[in-house]
RNA sequence: UGGUCGGUAGUUCAAUUGGUGGAACGCCAGGUUUUGAUCCUGGAGGUCGUGGGUUCGAUCCCCACCCGACCAACCA
């Protein structure tokens, strides 16, 4: 890409570099594990991925294939009550669809389930477990504080018998949930709160979606994670920050049992936040149920799913997280930076169409009666190879109702009473006069046109203004398009505790049912992203034909230069709020 | 309250491990243009959280303070 005189390596990028990458370029050169590198993808199986594990997932793939390593998709089904085969074929669907094809295997943490149990024996059998059947509330007491040391339990000094008895009675499932744990046996005034006697396994009489009813206790994520890493190789285990204080306790456990590889290593990073949206998985949850959007692969929500249906390519979500990289601050990105990928990608990918979002009818006065004129139409303004198309020109067209004012705005280049403007691909019309109804609005706009500028140009050379799209009315298609706007109003939804729905912005989506497409529209397949000239990128519905939906609009200077004209005590005002949030 | 990580352009983040700082997005201006799009060129914009200290010299080192994020589930 750069021209620069590099070094040795002509061609190639300068390789990124970040502390994860050194880390892995350190263990190579040390021969920490022998050359390989093995990262994960974990996901517990009970939601939909969002664009926050899209961060994720181009890490942990993306690092093992720029080191020639592995990625293991691996589902991380230790807590039955909320998991569901569902979710692991939706999550393994988003993963594909974002361009990670993980490998051939998927794996799944209850495929280890026997190895855990039986460590855990190991670890009784070392003294560095027990069973405890204190209950949770007073459990949770006498863990202490941040401050407070934590006191022991009184089951913490029962012998390996009695325990390994009870351990073995609770996988049989002879207790009640929540009757008794296992905990590991570490130091109740451990000033990390992770390493007081944390629990390895509770009671939990549910059936699992792959185990079925095979167990009645299940690991917690502390007690499983490290082993699964462990069991599968991996090298580089890369979760977010909020784990830092769980590390100690992924060594502990490691280095307490006899491990099959050399140990992994946890590396922590920041997740993705972004403005205007959520993510929490509660949070999208209520959205679904409260109604607000049709389902967690609404074209509104920030799934991988939603953002498919909405048109994001897989590819624009990819270079948004590598622009991005890795850090170990926490930080929120702007939603208009993965906008501007979108659109980015999209114009030198989308086929250029045209359709009228608002219709407003132009009858063009000297234009024969029922004649139908084929014009050419470049599929790509700036790329050739991607063809013409033919567009019929009649005597009646649609155009968009803000391309015509009776009374123009000061700079307002659009048609208006008595101006010329040329029709994209076509004619260069002047509108003559208007119809009104009875309320006095414009339903209708007389024309006439210039035989002269077939093609867009005038034999004399004079210029219009503007060019503007337009749509045969005879001969167009129907359509429905779905415009979106931030589904919260406010940048930080859930800052400070805020309640996100308080913000939930009621004009989030606008339905427009007559919407008029340009017949080869009726061709489109479903999923496919075009854009309607001047109006934005917009893609086919999954599922419902003739649907679309705005991806994102273009950047479009004159709506700014009327916001900042009336908007701006608006703006002072948005600043304003934004000071006190402060 | 204990711990961890931070406070750098309008915004979100980089870099510099002592010699006055970059990118992206946004913004502004000009050029090209049959999308007020794209593309191209240029520009504005930072007392590098606050106060001390060390030093010839600090955004970078030390100390104090202020502010923010995250962590105390039989969730992950």
């Amino acid at each position: 890409m750069s021209t620069e005189p590099s070094t040795s390596e002509s061609d190639t990028e300068p390789e990124a570099s970040d502390f994860l990458r050194d880390q892995i370029r350190a263990d190579l050169t040390a021969d920490t594990y022998a050359g390989r590198v093995k990262t994960r993808f974990p996901p517990e199986p009970n939601g939909y991925l969002h664009i926050g594990h899209a961060m994720s997932i181009c890490l942990n793939f993306g690092l093992a294939q720029e080191f020639g390593g592995e990625c293991n998709l691996r589902f991380d089904d230790t807590n039955p009550e909320a998991e569901s085969d569902e979710f692991v074929q939706a999550i393994i669907e988003d993963v594909a669809w974002l361009g990670f094809e993980s490998s051939d295997t998927v794996y799944f943490a209850s495929d280890y389930f026997d190895q855990m149990y039986s460590w855990a024996e190991d670890l009784i059998n070392k003294g560095l477990a027990y069973v405890d059947d204190t209950d949770p509330e007073t459990m949770s007491e006498m863990r202490g504080g941040f401050t407070t040391p934590g006191t022991n339990s009184p089951f913490r000094e029962r012998s390996v018998e009695e325990n390994l008895d009870l351990f073995r009675r609770m996988k049989a499932g002879e207790f009640a949930d929540g009757e008794r744990v296992l905990r590991a046996k570490i130091d109740m005034n451990h000033e990390n709160m992770q390493m007081r006697d944390p629990v390895m396994y509770r009671i939990r009489n549910t059936p699992h979606h792959r185990t079925g009813d095979t167990w009645a206790i299940y690991p917690n994520y502390d007690w499983a994670h490290g082993q699964e890493d462990a069991i599968e190789g991996v090298t580089h285990s890369i979760c977010t920050l909020e784990f830092d204080n769980n590390r100690e306790l992924y060594d502990w456990y490691q280095n307490n049992i006899d491990l099959p590889f050399e140990k992994p290593n946890q590396y922590e990073f920041a997740r993705l936040n972004l403005t205007h949206v959520v993510t929490s998985k509660r949070k999208l949850a209520q959205l679904v149920e409260d109604g607000v959007v049709n389902g967690w692969d609404d074209a509104a929500m920030p799934t991988i799913r939603g953002l498919r249906r909405r048109g994001y390519p897989a590819k624009s979500i990819r270079e948004f997280c590598s622009h991005i990289g890795v850090a170990k601050t926490n930080s929120v990105r702007e939603i208009e930076l993965l906008e501007s990928f979108v659109r980015n990608d999209l114009n030198d990918d989308a086929v250029r169409r045209s359709g009228v979002l608002r219709p407003l009818k132009v009858v063009i006065e000297n234009y024969p009666e029922d004649q139908v004129e084929m014009l050419n139409a470049a599929n790509h303004p700036n790329d050739d190879s991607m063809g013409t198309r033919q567009v019929p020109f009649t005597r009646e067209l649609y155009i968009e109702q803000e391309d015509f004012e009776e009374v123009p705005p000061p700079k307002y280049f659009r048609l208006t009473v008595g101006r010329e403007v040329r029709l994209r691909y076509g004619y260069f019309i002047t509108a003559t006069d208007v119809v009104k109804d009875a309320e006095g609005n414009v339903i209708e706009v007389r024309a006439t046109y210039d035989p002269e500028t077939g093609g867009g140009q005038a034999p004399d050379g004079r210029k219009v203004k503007s060019t503007i799209h337009w749509v045969s009315a005879s001969e167009a298609v129907d359509a429905t398009v779905v415009l979106y706007d931030r589904l919260f109003t406010a940048e930080h939804p859930s800052a400070d505790g805020a309640d996100p729905f308080d913000s939930l912005n009621p004009q989030a989506k606008e339905i427009l049912e007559g919407a008029k497409l340009e017949p080869s529209m009726a061709e489109i397949t479903q999923g496919e992203v075009v854009q309607f000239e001047r109006l934005g990128y917009f893609a086919h519905d999954l599922d419902t034909p003739m649907l679309f939906h705005r991806t994102v609009g273009l950047r479009d200077e004159w709506a700014r230069l009327q916001k900042s004209k009336g908007g701006n005590n608006q703006n002072q005002q948005n600043q304003k709020k934004n000071n006190q949030k402060k």
